[in-house]
DNA sequence: TTGAAAGCGCTAACAA
DNA sequence: TTGTTAGCGCTTTCAA
């Protein structure tokens, strides 16, 4: 038995099929009494209003669309739940859509996006030339960025300022010693990589320090390829004797590496990462990392990106909250070792 | 600048409503000629149809619903995206409902998801007298439970065999030599902390021992309780020697309250978990637990519902596939303490 | 191969 | 307070 439409409750209930959209919209100028037989009927009948077809003629929808590049990364889901919760709360219903770290999804899921006539879009995870912003543009629909942005457009972001956090941490591992700091980079398109390299390279260069190429690698922000990066690190002639993720889930990998490779953390090797993750906090991991306030920033970006729909705000320039990181210390972090001249920092 | 709609490209290109309908859903008898100028407007106006419009005449839409417990939860994500992932392959687009754990929730979801007049619905969470079946039977929509499922009900279900994945895991450690196994168990209303509630019971008594109350303790499937647990156990007169936590999560946090008793893992105590998350490998976790393919059993659980969705299956009797879990040894586990016989397992 | 017309389920003017 | 009517954007007969 398929569902009830709004024209067998009239019918049902003797009234018009207006009354019933009065009814189930909890609009005014409807007697008590005809209400309450109206609202019988429908209970009766386990009529449940189509969405759709409201949308079509209000020309609204409470749908929102969810961009993140990894789901699978520990690094989203915080951001994930906040943003569906708000979003159930404030009466619209989150379309995930993972790009599995593929920007070029981004396109085909904005279209699936347009296609289901989306009220906003929220991007965790943008990329540059993924035209997914001018799609949206066109099609009228309000879109907000959060985590990462693009540089030089003028949508509303919520941030968190990744190249402060990134200058005090490595100034933070600076001032315990450390003289060879190696970095790992994230996906090579994410400002949020690109803003943590230029603050690790602004506060080695203010410190009197010199990048060293041989210190930088790629990581992706995956803990697989960061193993690999750090097993690299770790057999240079002269190894760094820390090691700044740019992000947790990379700094797993490389404690994993520091571990098969018998290099003590952090006695031989600190080792950091960039968000706070909650796995970074067990005993017997207790990463030091730069904590951002994901759970609040999501909410922020899905406030901004409702007060757009709704109308009560427009998409000014310069829409961008920038959220301060917070150093977290915790036991993967040390002094320098002592011998730290050479060859002496491996212990195998 | 709004969307355009179908009529405006007509008008546009010269041809009827009816002919652009045909170009957009590849119909057969265009002429070749048109439907080229056709797909030129399309392209010059920016066109996307609009799917609730199409679904309206169709009676049919391309949104699934995914119903999960606690996203946060790292057990979760990968279920999501292998749904999401295969649903998106498919022509669906995911709408994610998280219900944060409580089980009142899932009502609204559904309600949500009757309102957006989804196919089908994937639920990864159930849990009895929600109410949710019978909303959506009656509404006519088919569903399908992975993970848990509710006993007695003929729903097409994907699960891991837990009661002898958990028969096993205590055999194991019994075999190690331990005689004082604690359970911390999940949510009280679910069917995978019930049936591996069951194993492990049966598993005692087979070989023998006796069920302690005391040994029994609850956890909910988060880390904080179990670490709660886990305190109250290890200041037992006569604690464990062993403390199988019905999820990864619940052994995180017993593995933090043995550190912070300054009991040694697995010298002093054995603490294996279930689901193998990804961070259960981690060198400095390094987990033993039973492993899910969860991956596999999600993609299994959409392919299963699309089939109902296409009506290419009927929900028939008994429609359940159970997937046995895998032992998985490391490093949490180990042999019983020789003096385990009192209080001498505590090094505390 | 194409077009005209009807209608999916709903809301919103307007009229009564 | 209630009902009538038109129409949101699309697909689908049916006829040309």
């Amino acid at each position: 038995m398929p569902l009830r439409n709004s024209k067998e409750i009239a019918a049902h209930a003797g009234v018009s099929q207006a009354t019933v959209s009065r009814v189930i919209n909890n609009k005014p100028n409807v007697r008590e009494e005809t209400r309450r037989r109206v609202l019988k009927v429908i209970d009766e009948l386990g009529y449940v209003p189509n969405a759709e077809a409201r949308s079509l003629v209000t020309r609204r929808t409470n749908k929102i669309g969810l961009i993140v590049s990894d789901i699978v990364n520990p690094f989203y889901p915080e951001l994930v739940e906040s943003v569906e919760g708000l979003a159930r709360e404030s009466g619209y219903v989150t379309l995930l859509c993972n790009t599995q770290r593929d920007p070029s999804k981004d396109r085909i899921y904005v279209r699936f996006l347009i296609e289901q006539r989306v009220a906003g879009v929220l991007f965790t995870s943008i990329t540059p030339r993924s035209g997914a912003p001018e799609q949206l543009m066109q099609a009228g629909i309000p879109f907000v960025f959060v985590n990462r942005y693009l540089k030089g457009l003028n949508v509303p972001s919520v941030l968190t300022d990744n190249e402060g956090g990134a200058y005090r941490m490595t100034q933070y591992l600076l001032e315990l010693g450390h003289s060879r700091i190696a970095f790992i980079r994230g996906l090579p398109n994410t400002t949020t990589s690109q803003d943590r390299e230029a603050g690790y390279r602004q506060s080695l260069m203010d410190h009197g320090f010199k990048v060293e190429n041989v210190y930088l690698e790629r990581g992706d922000y995956i803990r697989e390829a960061a193993y690999e990066a750090t097993s690299r690190l770790l057999q240079l002639p002269v190894p760094p004797t820390a090691i700044f993720c740019a992000n947790d889930c990379m700094a797993f990998g490389a404690l994993d590496a520091a571990w098969d490779a018998g290099v003590r953390v952090p006695e031989d090797l600190s080792v950091v990462g960039f968000d706070n993750i909650p796995l970074s906090s067990l005993r017997a991991i207790s990463l030091t990392t730069m904590e951002q306030p994901m759970a609040k920033m999501a909410r922020r970006a899905l406030e901004i990106l409702l007060d757009l729909i709704e109308g009560r705000a427009l998409p000014q320039d310069g829409m961008i909250e920038v959220y301060e990181p917070e150093l977290i210390v915790r036991r993967t972090s040390g002094p320098a070792p002592s011998s730290a001249s050479g060859k002496g920092v491996r212990s195998q």
